[in-house]
DNA sequence: CTGAAAGCGCTAACAT
DNA sequence: ATGTTAGCGCTTTCAG
């Protein structure tokens, strides 16, 4: 394992230079560069990120804090941020953290803040605010994904707006009676999505002279097994079932069409089905849903930090950055018969 | 940002004896240690970890090289394997990375070599043995998940093993015409699993007198979408239907249920589907399986690899350690009509 | 049990 | 354009 003074010295010239060369900054002669590059080359020369660190402050290394790594949305925000940073030359550290506990606190204090990362991405997990004000105070950038965080740039869809197109669209379609799907208290905490998922919808019924019936409104867990257990239940009192469903995900939105199916409903003849995601199977399923976006929203995460990281930063995007989202209608909404 | 000999001066003793005091290594007496405890804290002191990386020569950092983020078998390998690390102190690093292409290079290059990790789990992923020598002569220790490495411990099923154990499970149950749904070759450089599985169908078969018929074996992506195309084509032909298809992943068989129940076919009475995973939602499907415990899978690369990282490492498992396997039976497999 | 001091390998002024 | 040199913040002999 070769140091940099040994490449300084097969290529003739100053640690310094070699450096120089090597890293891209600073003047060096063009013949002086090869040289060098060759010499590293030749003898398998790395340079150490622990000696590189020290010296600059910097570690090349952005964390990632996510709640989940099999759910379809949280692998695909890594996937994007992952994808970005390594394109960009950073590394990705994660740490795979719900809700709070020990763990968290430990994290916090002997991993994020050793100095280990440049930046942070937060994807759906509220920091509080001491935990934003350390990291901040150690000029560590971050951003968050899913929700506003205190103080901090975020990314996130409009939630009640998300689920005011979603209802929007089954009553344009005619539907009246329209269940919800929405989620339990447990993932509550993560930026009220539930809540604001909710709120958009009765907003929706509101303004088309609906009243919003409790009963047709039914927490899910965001899994297809959960939203399968709560279309059964939306769906068991023949005489009053919903003629559509808004689940609040696409999984739980496919659990809905299974049931619907054991049950003897056609979907969308007997049932119309939204979700909200596009997961990666809703063209399987033919789910109409609203589309959001985690990859690009992992990779738009990953360019702002690194963009905050860079020495000259250009302008940013505003501190709470609205998402895409789209309505992508597909075979599972229809009219009601 | 306090510095060590900040807690040095406040605890009123030497840089040395903070660092042993918090580090745990070297003798510190009760009192010594408490005070120096407490500095740490009241000055919200956490270590460099790029001075301490590189005053030490280890980063406390492993590297996770795996294919794909968003499939459950990686995901429950990646969560298994960063929770184990994180309750040692260790960081994960991610790199996902498919196949070869450039971007594979410059991982190798620029940061696995870069002194960034103490060592590496790779997940179905076979690096040459070029690579593996090159992490090798760096003392980093590397294990492998999911298939055999050369010269490199490895944790992987016998996957013919398990394919014959599904196969059986069909014949037990009287079944004659047994389909298979196998990966297609762009899964095939991963450990050749896929080929690996059709030998030991094939072994099975031949067992028991059967001849294995190429018209009821297809490849599939081992995805939903494709179990469900392959078992479309599988179930076509009304006359020669198989009574049984066995698909090597979960996800495929799901999509096998969903192809026989558009068709009209009842799962098991028409059908039997058996698969290979134990997918989280294989439960709800009422699949059989059988059963890998991928986040076990993880689990246990990390603790091998943190025992090799061990100054003196306890006796380390087979270079090849063979992985536990067992048949789950639901209700989509039973005897033929 | 504790302290002094020599690095770990690199980068960034500062010179030239 | 390149070299000299002083650290970056910690760990670890080596003394005591």
């Amino acid at each position: 394992m070769p140091g940099i003074d040994e490449v300084a010295r097969v290529a003739g010239v100053s640690t310094a230079t070699v450096s120089r060369a090597l890293s891209g900054a600073g003047h060096v002669s063009p013949t002086t560069r090869e040289r060098v590059r060759r010499a590293a080359r030749d003898l398998g020369y790395v340079v150490s990120s622990s000696a590189s660190g020290l010296a600059t402050g910097r570690t090349r290394n952005v964390g990632v804090v996510i709640p989940f790594l099999n759910r379809w949305f949280f692998s695909s925000v890594l996937e994007g941020a992952e994808s970005t940073l390594l394109t960009h030359g950073y590394d990705l550290t994660l740490y795979n953290l719900q809700g709070g506990g020990a763990e968290r606190q430990t994290v916090f204090e002997h991993f994020l803040l050793r100095k280990r990362v440049d930046a942070v991405i937060a994807v759906s997990l509220e920091l509080t605010s001491s935990e934003v004000s350390r990291l901040l105070a150690m000029k560590k950038p971050i951003v968050g994904v899913g929700g506003p965080l205190p103080g901090v740039r975020t990314l996130s869809v409009d939630d009640v707006a998300v689920s005011r197109l979603a209802t929007e669209h089954l009553i344009s379609l005619g539907h009246r009676r329209i269940a919800h799907i929405g989620g339990d208290d447990d993932h509550n905490h993560d930026f009220h999505v539930p809540t604001n998922r909710r709120v958009g919808y009765e907003a929706a019924l509101s303004s088309a002279g609906l009243t919003p019936d409790p009963k047709l409104h039914v927490a899910g867990d965001f899994t297809m097994p959960g939203g399968y257990a709560s279309a059964k239940q939306l769906l068991a009192d023949a005489d009053n079932r919903p003629t559509a469903i808004f689940a609040t995900s696409d999984e739980m939105a496919f659990g809905a069409i299974l049931a619907a199916r054991d049950l003897g409903l056609r979907v969308p003849r007997d049932l119309s089905v939204i979700g909200v995601d596009d997961h990666e199977l809703s063209e399987f399923f033919g789910l109409t849903t609203v589309a959001q976006y985690p990859d690009l929203q992992g990779r738009l995460a990953a360019e702002i930090l690194i963009e905050e990281l860079n020495p000259t930063p250009a302008p940013l995007p505003d501190i709470n950055t609205p998402l895409q989202f789209d309505l992508v209608v597909r075979s599972s909404t229809a009219p009601p018969a």
